[in-house]
DNA sequence: GTCTATATAAAGATAGAC
DNA sequence: GTCTATCTTTATATAGAC
């Protein structure tokens, strides 16, 4: 068990920081500790201090990330009340981080990366994917239920499709080298569900 | 300019091969020449007469593999007539990679690193992604003209979002510790734009 | 075309002083 | 909590013999 990211001093806070931007651009295996020390002007050393291992580190920015994507979820379910807008709100997390510098979700690369990582990150990257599948499976079935959405197949099959379409539309706009953002695969794959 | 993967010589196809299935289970920053020294039994000075350097060997997976898969969409196209068992077929080529102890395709995985390779490997990847994207982009318009598929708005958009929902679904897949197939997520994009 | 030996740099991590 | 110094292992790559 790792110190929970809510204990973190204003150090520690620094080096996730800078851990989590390498691996949204770089991935797990694209950064070192000498990159986050040039990075903030620390030695490798104390991130050690902070840190233990490399895997400890990562698991931290995980933590921390899909604690902040379901303080997000829980945002747009208070301030909105219509499915089908709640999605699109989904849709513009994505684009959001996308839009600084082409970042990926930590968890979609790291899930990519998933055979080359510790356990420990890979059931918490599993998850960040389960709160995702499950937000989305219970505001697809809204929809359906307001007469907004048509669900063909089971609105878990959806949530997957919309799922993977987001986390798709990075990888896939990165390798192309494209500024389009991610919420247009999602306003895309949302069209095809609505009932007009 | 490297040698084409065309004029490879059999254990110089072997080191293909085996990076090929390294890159696709841990991306690029996740193996090394030793890894491919010991799964086919060969000494990494042997590797580097083939390949100079490991950029110059990963271009070569990628051409073979963008290749390849343009000659599977060659026989799509040859073998079958219908838009829509085309495009069903197609996401079947990403669900027999899937299947093999969870592969990714190459270029999903190398498009998320992107900002870590080469300029060379970069271009290669983004070629295969133009080749499929300009693929799906014309067999959904077939499949608009025919009636069958319902396109809300550009067949570019849709191509782009289905692409997208299939290799998404791999790397969330991967992510989930799920066997379910990426065919899943293509047969449900699929679905949702069809005529029925 | 393959090998042994080796160079050079980087990575993850620890010891111990301040 | 941060540092200098250091260790150990690994990665990419080259020299040169067979």
């Amino acid at each position: 068990m790792i110190k929970p990211f809510s204990e973190l001093s204003p150090s520690a806070e620094r080096v996730v920081d800078a851990a989590q931007r390498l691996i949204q651009q770089f991935g797990y295996n694209g950064f070192s500790y000498d990159d986050i020390s040039r990075e903030i002007n620390i030695r490798k050393p104390s991130i050690h201090h902070h840190f233990r291992t490399k895997a400890d580190l990562v698991q931290t920015v995980v933590q921390r990330y899909g604690h902040r994507f379901g303080e997000a979820l829980r945002q747009i379910d208070e301030s909105e009340a219509d499915p089908v807008k709640r999605l699109e709100r989904y849709g513009a997390l994505f684009a959001a981080t996308y839009e600084q510098d082409r970042r990926l979700c930590v968890c979609g690369i790291l899930g990519a990366e998933a055979a080359a990582m510790s356990a420990e990150v890979a059931e918490d990257v599993r998850k960040f994917f389960e709160l995702n599948l499950d937000w989305l499976t219970s505001t697809i079935t809204a929809g359906q239920q307001a007469g907004r959405l048509r669900v063909v197949g089971t609105a878990q099959a959806q949530a997957y499709g919309l799922f993977s379409a987001l986390e798709g539309a990075m990888m896939v706009g990165r390798g192309f080298g494209s500024d389009d953002s991610p919420a247009n695969a999602g306003s895309t794959y949302i069209s095809n569900m609505l009932i007009t």
